[in-house]
DNA sequence: ATCTTTGCAAAATGTTTGCATTGGT
DNA sequence: ACCAATGCAAACATTTTGCAAAGAT
């Protein structure tokens, strides 16, 4: 297994994946409002799992005035169009990350005693979970795999 | 992949896993009182995804009071001990089932569009996955896989 | 001009905590 | 008798909703 190497590649793939999203949003028939495009600017920065409440206060910090329900409605428009994926790491709230149109799919590695995520990849694993068809007409359209355990200070 | 067939299994296993269970908190030092017993036959009774407050109504209806707070603190202690398991879903709420000392391990497909949990079972899955060793001194202690879908009704 | 998006405040939802009382051992 | 377990109510955290004002096309 191979951590995911994000940390380089986030920033120019996010400006990438920003004007994606803005264009996708666009041609769904959204207007380009100032809330929306400042939490996509958010997302594109970050690239692993950020929940809604990290996005506000980083708007907050940045000293963008975001109504936190914009925040909570933009994530589930873009969810809604596949532009982001919404995770659910066993931390109390949902966490959100972009969905990058080149493929790129990592899952993740929870410290279950500090909170702490770390991305990895693995090939393998993902050829095995794709060859999993749903049974009996369940249609599966995506995946998740979360990794529990304590990370490198915790264990 | 094989749709995981608890239906049959369940009962009869969900006694002994009741017993390992009032057991194991035995000899953990806990008391043995009725809220807890009573949610542990509720998670007994079914061996597949319970949230915190389906275990309330479960008992509220067969006519017994338990607090809420009781539920939540219950299922605190048996995660802490291994009993049963925390899953999230992607739903809103968290959600458990018990773990069966045998060893027998499912995951699960959810339909986002409704809600419906079905488990299932695939070896290979799980081989893949238990393959998978934590990077850099991250250790891995459990996995949670969830496909995402729509289920027959709902596709 | 129209219809969407936004911010605010309030409500809804899920979970945790404090504390007096009950109940096990 | 002791101390844990329970129920209740209140606190808390997160997310959703209603609505009037601002903004985009």
């Amino acid at each position: 297994m191979t951590p995911a190497a994000h940390t380089h590649a986030a920033p120019a793939r996010g400006e990438e994946w920003a004007d994606h999203a803005l264009q996708r949003l666009s041609t769904a028939g959204f207007r380009q409002g100032g809330a929306r495009r400042a939490v996509i600017e958010v997302l594109a920065a970050e690239p692993c799992a950020l929940s809604a409440l990290d996005i506000d206060e980083r708007l907050r910090r940045s000293g963008r005035r975001v109504g936190r329900a914009s925040v909570y409605r933009t994530l589930e428009q873009l969810t809604e169009l596949d532009l982001i994926h919404k995770l659910d790491l066993g931390a109390e709230t949902a966490r959100y990350e972009r969905a990058d149109p080149g493929g790129d799919h990592h899952h993740h590695m929870v410290c279950d005693r500090c909170g702490k995520v770390l991305p990895f990849e693995d090939p393998e694993l993902e050829r095995a979970v794709t060859k999993v068809t749903g049974s009996a007409g369940f249609e599966v359209r995506d995946h998740e795999i979360v990794l529990h355990g304590a990370c490198e200070r915790c264990r």
